[in-house]
DNA sequence: CGTACCGTTGAGCTTCGTCAATAATCGTGG
DNA sequence: CCACGATTATTGACGAAGCTCAACGGTACG
């Protein structure tokens, strides 16, 4: 096969000179037609030599066939001798022979018929394949009965190739193009589809054709579209654009590369377009997998900004593992970490810092950067002028503060401490809200955390506001094991506890003193204990009947995360 | 133009079979083969006449040009007059007569030719334009000098229609494709490339034709895409892979589509292929604007399942404005509203119903499903085993409940409810995701609402727990006002509020009593007043001092959505 | 015209805060 | 090892903020 597109020039096809082939180009039939200045011309025969165009008869009821010089000529048999039907026939190509005569027989047959044409390869003695056609009339009796036929038969070899290499070429792109998501179609000048093919779900071929794109979808659909296959008309330069048309139900988005169409005379005809059904790519199939794939592209860029900016040293490599460890632990009962992928934590977790207890975490303009601890306790907390303090949030190890981006003022009204010794990274907010807002499994654990957050958060409210101040300390320090537990920092019977009551105090709404008295109280009733920094709980259940605890909203239904773990490319 | 695909049956193209034509198909011809019976035959011009080949004659020293009748026929000439050269020549096509001459003279002006063959259009009487081939011997004089010509003549439409229409088709689908993002390529059963369309870049036909993937970009990197091929043709099955490929430099996704290819024994011959470059498609290039349509496409899909879940009178079309508007409200301070693309919010609101107030706005079963407040005020609040309620957000108009999936338990602790007679749609989940979790303009805005969401809810934590109730009440209704402002439904001296001191207690963890007490102190202090449903700031600075209030937290830094704001397609 | 709901007001009580004093604990330096 | 200071926990007394209960009035609605 040739990987030549068939005829450069086929824009031309129309015009007369197309087909000319001058008498040179035949080199092997022109021995023949160069005795013919000395032979005179014989009126009828020699036109036909000139044309290579062979006679024939065939008597039906004999059997007998009779071939002029040419005929025998194109068939490539002896000149002189005579000729049999299996002489004939047996220069058909095999396996044109029996389509041949299925065909003859079924026309003769039909007493209507007069006239028979056919085409067929031969292969000449030399080996070569030609294709010849043949074209005859019937004579029949009275009963309708072919008794004989009459015709000539002529060389189509190099129509039939230049149509068999067409066809072929477009059977290629044909079934290259099936069922993908690429439409294609032409209009004309006055953007009238003359064509379309693979037309988008729900569209018909002959719905389409004849119509323009006003018609179609309406006015203001297609302004767009219309404006830039117009503009294409103008300039007579391609554009690619990305519409959005309408389908058999909603919209799709299309890529669509619009080419002006010429004809033989190079004056603009109309246009060509070629477009993508986007969602109908692997790309808008998988959306999740690609994201990912896009994230990790795009964290090249990132990593680079890093790394100019960080110093090394200051970075904590040292510390590095256990922020990623904590993160690790918390964001492993979401995703399967040893999927993700390393570099991209390296892009998002920057300087690791050991922070002292009872520290503030950062200067109120960076207050709201977003952290991951690694280590120990924080907490977030807003202020009030007369220096009261609410602690909005307790973050554990694995947690990371200002998941998304705040809107708190940086006037000191809010801010973020350590409860204990904590190691404490910075995390890239470009990094974060990528993943966050990519298909990522990392992004979707990370997305998690949010909810978690806020839903902490809402408890913390219900808490303070409606119950009890016995069941809303027992709520926190429920909630503060249940945490821990999943992070493997607790067992179900307690755990280590920096917090002071004053803090305790903080969170609930409630005076250090008052704290200390609820504590005395669940330890009188025998609920639990809270001494030297660690919350025992004596009564659990008897703690969660009081608390009205219901842990379920540190855990999310698993339904999203499943559909979106795409198996790997 | 039509707008058939050439030949159905083109993989018939090889078959001796494809060419016949019986002779009833040619009605108007057929007319003078019916007197042949009667008529005899008389050798070789009935032959050429069953074949519609006319002979024709020109004496070029004298002008002179003789005709048979078949080939007067053929040009639908008068078939007893004289006929001179300009009779011919006026048959042709007006745009085909110089072509024609110019080609004649060249051929006749070289002593080496001693053959010619031309095919041109003619117009016949009754409009009919036909394809005419010309085939004749050139007759010279010793000195070479063209004296005489002599041949035949036959009617081609069929074959050049038939090449035309293919040479069209082929132009159009290769104008169509031409610098697209589209590649197209076939393989042999070996799986070496024997033609490709629109290399990608960096690539050259001749370099990959002849060659197998594996030696084009190595064992490894082809496995997968060779393996996927393999399947292809064993499976005579098409598929449809993502690959990623090596380019000039670097590599790109493929969306690829591989399609068996058949040949005319309906054996699979190899494959064709379209493959679309993902980098190249409009959704590489601009990724977040790509995205947001995007999320168009998943959501045919999507509509489908709202479509059918919804009695389209339920959904209240009429309500469905009153909802888009509030949102358009709400989060039009954000972005640009009116490059939303509206049938992507068709799509994300559903149902939109009319509630009236303090009625419950969803069982508990799907409680957590998002929904848009429309018009109206809700709530949503949990709720302690003795019926004591704790209010934690008000949804003014363009609010989105339940923005992020929550992980809060279904047995009625959390519920939602209507403050005042209320328009609100429900939301598609998966919509209202893929949105938030996208690079859309969209989704930043709605990502927006989390994040004040989030902190509205901090800073009524902050209130309840640390604020004196005075303070706390002034707070929240300074809040709602400003929330009211940003969306209209407020001047800055007062706005209609539809909440009871139950509800306004429930929200601040207090009773109603105690805020009746508190309202009236704050009347009593001339700070503002509530009656009649309607608050009335009465001293805004002091109760903004009193309150500790900032507004800031209800607005967001602009840099990131600036940064995402990529020109308009 | 009755009912239901909401707002209003009062009396008394509980919870929790404030103030203050003391004890326990921890880290640090001598 | 002890002394010391700082922080945290503990306890008591007192008072205020806010709750409960209860009664009554206004208003909207059927």
């Amino acid at each position: 096969m040739s990987s030549d597109e068939p005829r450069r020039d086929r824009g031309d096809a129309a015009s007369a000179t197309a087909a000319v082939t001058s008498g040179r180009s035949q080199a092997d039939e022109r021995r023949v037609e160069g005795s013919w200045d000395d032979a005179g011309w014989d009126g009828t025969s020699t036109a036909l030599a000139a044309a290579q165009i062979g006679e024939w008869s065939h008597d039906l009821s004999t059997g007998e066939i009779t071939l002029s010089v040419q005929a025998r000529r194109l068939l490539g048999l002896d000149e002189a001798a005579p000729v049999s039907v299996e002489d004939v026939r047996a220069r058909r190509l095999a396996e044109d022979r029996v389509p041949f005569q299925a065909v003859r027989d079924k026309v003769l047959a039909d007493p209507a018929n007069g006239f028979i044409r056919q085409s067929y390869r031969i292969r000449r003695p030399d080996g070569s394949v030609r294709w010849v056609e043949s074209r005859g009339a019937i004579f029949r009796d009275p009963e309708g009965r072919a008794m004989r036929l009459r015709g000539v038969m002529l060389d189509v070899t190099d129509w039939q190739e230049r149509e068999q290499f067409l066809q072929q070429s477009w059977h290629r792109i044909e079934t290259a193009l099936a069922n993908t998501a690429i439409v294609l179609f032409a209009q004309d000048r006055d953007l009238r589809y003359t064509w379309i093919h693979n037309p988008p779900m729900g569209m018909e071929a002959h719905r389409i054709i004849g119509k323009t794109d006003v018609e179609i979808m309406g006015a203001d659909r297609a302004a767009d579209i219309v404006a830039a296959k117009r503009r294409v008309l103008q300039t007579d330069r391609a554009i690619q654009i990305e519409v959005v048309l309408p389908l058999e139900r909603g919209s799709g988005s299309f890529d669509l590369h619009i080419q002006p169409l010429h004809n033989g005379d190079r004056q603009v005809a109309g246009i060509a377009c070629a477009g993508i059904e986007l969602a109908k790519t692997t790309l808008g199939r998988r959306r999740a997998a690609a994201l990912l794939r896009h994230t990790v592209e795009d964290r090249s860029l990132l990593l680079d900004k890093l790394s100019a900016r960080l110093d090394p040293q200051q970075r904590h490599r040292g510390l590095l593992p256990m922020g990623i460890g904590a993160l690790a632990r918390r964001l492993g009962a979401y995703v399967d970490w040893s999927a993700v992928d390393e570099q991209l934590l390296e892009a998002l977790v920057g300087r690791c810092s050991y922070v002292a207890g009872k520290q503030p975490l950062a200067p109120p303009e960076t207050m709201d950067e977003p952290r991951l601890v690694g280590n120990g306790w924080a907490y977030s907390y807003g202020l009030l002028a007369d220096g009261r303090r609410q602690v909005i949030a307790f973050h554990l190890p694995g947690d990371v503060i200002n998941l998304l981006a705040t809107s708190a003022p940086r006037d000191g009204s809010r801010a973020v401490a350590t409860a204990s010794d904590s190691v404490v990274c910075d995390l890239d907010r470009a990094v974060l809200d990528q993943l966050l807002y990519s298909g990522t499994l990392l992004g979707e654990a990370l997305r998690r955390l949010v909810t978690i957050d806020a839903a902490l958060t809402e408890q913390r409210l219900v808490s303070i506001g409606r119950r009890r101040a016995e069941a809303s300390l027992a709520h926190l320090l429920l909630e503060l094991g249940s945490r821990l537990e999943a992070i493997g920092l607790a067992d179900p019977g307690g755990y280590r506890c920096p917090l002071t009551q004053e803090l305790i105090a903080d969170a609930l709404g409630l005076t250090n003193v008052h704290i200390n008295r609820l504590l005395r109280r669940l330890r009188d009733q025998g609920l639990l204990t809270f001494a030297n920094g660690f919350v025992a709980f004596v009564d659990k259940p008897r703690l969660i009947e009081l608390a009205e605890y219901d842990p379920s909203f540190l855990v999310l239904p698993d339904a999203r995360v499943a559909e979106q773990q795409s198996p790997p490319v």
